[in-house]
DNA sequence: CTGAAAGCGCTTACAG
DNA sequence: CTGAAAGCGCTTACAG
């Protein structure tokens, strides 16, 4: 029996010329049924050894790759993750993004992007429309996004199985990964004690995101511990945004009674201060030093760089995706066994140390 | 007939007790055969405007969400687009992407995004099975991606049509959408030229990309055109990155007679310049302007401010998945009608005028 | 260990 | 303008 295998190049008409190979034809070749094959490519137990090895040989030969259409519809499994996001253009979610794009890869996965623009009214009923009509195998969701209880409520109505990064609380509710933010804040408020600081200015972020709180608190943890005042002139609430850097930044620099240093819960805000820095004609880190958060890619963009904590961000999407291709995570009665936490590390750089 | 429609939350656990509508309910349900509900659902021409409407009231009722697989393996359309990349984490990739993301929702489409490394020797592979497993009705590459031949090969191989934001050539391949680099570079080069500049640096990005020919050709363009000699010695090859630039930047301020101006032609590089610069203690833009290109997040969140060339990336993508869902473009016989060129602009700030 | 039958939820092609 | 039948390419549930 001899079976044609034609591809016709079609470059930009789309009028297919193309033979598709299903099961059907890989199973005649292989004179087994379709099922076997299923069995086969599915790596389920109880296929002989001899028609496993026929099989896999004439699917190499056909170049056979199963229709994922047909697999999801007939099973349960879609083989798609999907990664929600408020600010898919951040530099957060593009790492967030890369470290579950490889880990999908390694899976044989893929990901869907979906935006959230909870500025449009009408974000709950369209997410709920894709949730619907896709049928994802689950769904990965970052903050602000998954301390939102509308959010949640969306993918538990359409009974999607999801995992948070960096969740807020309701630790019960689904698996998670984190970092612990608030060691994290502490460490970077220890490195600039070391180096002789005292007045300390602290820029939080966005109340929205609950590592504002977190990151504050191993802050105060630090000084107290220091025994260090903490004036409440210095500590200032920021967005997270480069905007609010600058603006807080000018108000602690213009300020008579500056600060030696300034701790700016992200290297977005960091940066704004060091852009007012600049504008100062303050060196840094002599006469102010710079903490960031997150070890972004614009950190060391900057000069001098910003010394910051590394989040491991694609690592933590990359064991997200691990929950949620893992068998019993749909199972799992609650979430133990499904929560992770991550390290963190310090990058000293030159905003706080000369050369470094 | 009362049609009972419950939906069990079921949080963690994802044993189903969800209730999903089909098209046969609703077909019960609106007294009509499922043909008719999918006329409706697709708007399609012939149905009486009563049962339209009892239709669309009916699918309203029961919050009926088509089940985009079984639509996908019945039809030939699966309402995916690709999106590769070899380089997903890049600000360029992230305003591609966005872009390509809201036109998405617009049209009821969605966004795979797929890395391709070609690092890793089964890339070709790899991509081969993604493309003939998931059937998707379009792709969309970026550079250098797109001026790959053995990716458009394998492309054209799976019969997919694609379109190629700023390819280098092979005019007549596929659609495309492109912005005019030559003429932005040398709008570029006579803003530096009317500031007074004569003795310019600049910096060539990697040759593998087209684009970096093109921005030299800019450059040349209108240095000749004002008389201008062009020094060989502070024209430089970089790559695009900011390690090149502040290697490059090194090289060009470290020399006794260094320029008075830089055109770097990415905005990472001018970004290395700047960095190198601050540590000469060079005051931008008197003692040394510095011009990007591609108005990258990142040249807002220097000190001071790059001047910049306004890539429109955003716009480019919507354009492409316009193409890609037009269907008249897959019947196309050439690419004649899906050709566009979108405008630059030219950004103005403080890195070659003083409080732009 | 293996396979025949039925079905997933739509659309296509056809008939009227 | 409308619908009954067949089929897309797999997997599930069942039988042996």
């Amino acid at each position: 029996m001899l079976f044609v295998h034609c591809r016709v190049r079609a470059g930009l008409s789309g009028v297919s010329g193309l033979t598709v190979v299903t099961i059907k034809d890989v199973a005649a070749r292989a004179g087994v049924s379709p099922k076997t094959v299923s069995r086969v490519i599915n790596g389920e137990a109880h296929v002989r050894a001899d028609k496993r090895e026929q099989v896999l040989r004439v699917v190499r030969e056909l170049d056979y790759r199963p229709n994922a259409f047909a697999r999801s519809l007939s099973s349960s499994r879609s083989y798609l993750l999907g990664f929600l996001t408020d600010d898919p253009s951040s530099g957060y979610a593009a790492d967030v993004q890369l470290g579950a794009l490889k880990r999908c890869r390694e899976r044989s996965y893929h990901l869907l992007v979906e935006p959230i623009d909870r500025a449009d009214p009408h974000w709950a009923r369209e997410l709920a429309g894709t949730l619907g009509t896709l049928r994802l195998d689950g769904i990965m969701l970052t903050p602000p996004l998954c301390d939102d209880r509308k959010v949640l409520e969306v993918i538990e109505a359409a009974d999607l199985p999801y995992v948070r990064i960096s969740p807020s609380g309701e630790e019960d509710r689904s698996g998670y990964v984190r970092m612990d933010d608030q060691a994290a804040a502490a460490e970077m408020t220890r490195h600039l004690i070391s180096l002789g600081h005292k007045r300390i200015g602290f820029l939080k972020g966005d109340p929205a995101h609950s590592a504002s709180r977190k990151r504050f608190a191993g802050f105060v943890e630090a000084m107290i511990a220091a025994h260090l005042p903490i004036d409440p002139a210095i500590v200032l609430e920021g967005d997270f945004s480069v905007r609010s850097g600058v603006e807080l930044g000018e108000t602690l620099l213009s300020a008579t009674d500056r600060p030696t240093a300034v701790f700016a819960t992200n290297d977005d805000m960091a940066l704004g201060v060091l852009m007012v820095a600049m504008k100062h004609h303050l060196n840094v880190p002599d006469q102010l030093a710079i903490g960031g958060f997150d070890d972004a890619p614009t950190s060391r963009l900057a000069w001098p760089q910003l010394t910051t904590i590394h989040q491991p961000k694609a690592a933590m999407a990359a064991a997200a995706v691990d929950m949620l291709t893992d068998p019993y995570y749909r199972q799992a009665e609650n979430s133990i066994g499904f929560r992770r936490s991550l390290d963190y590390q310090l990058k000293v750089r030159g905003s706080t140390v000369p050369d470094a």
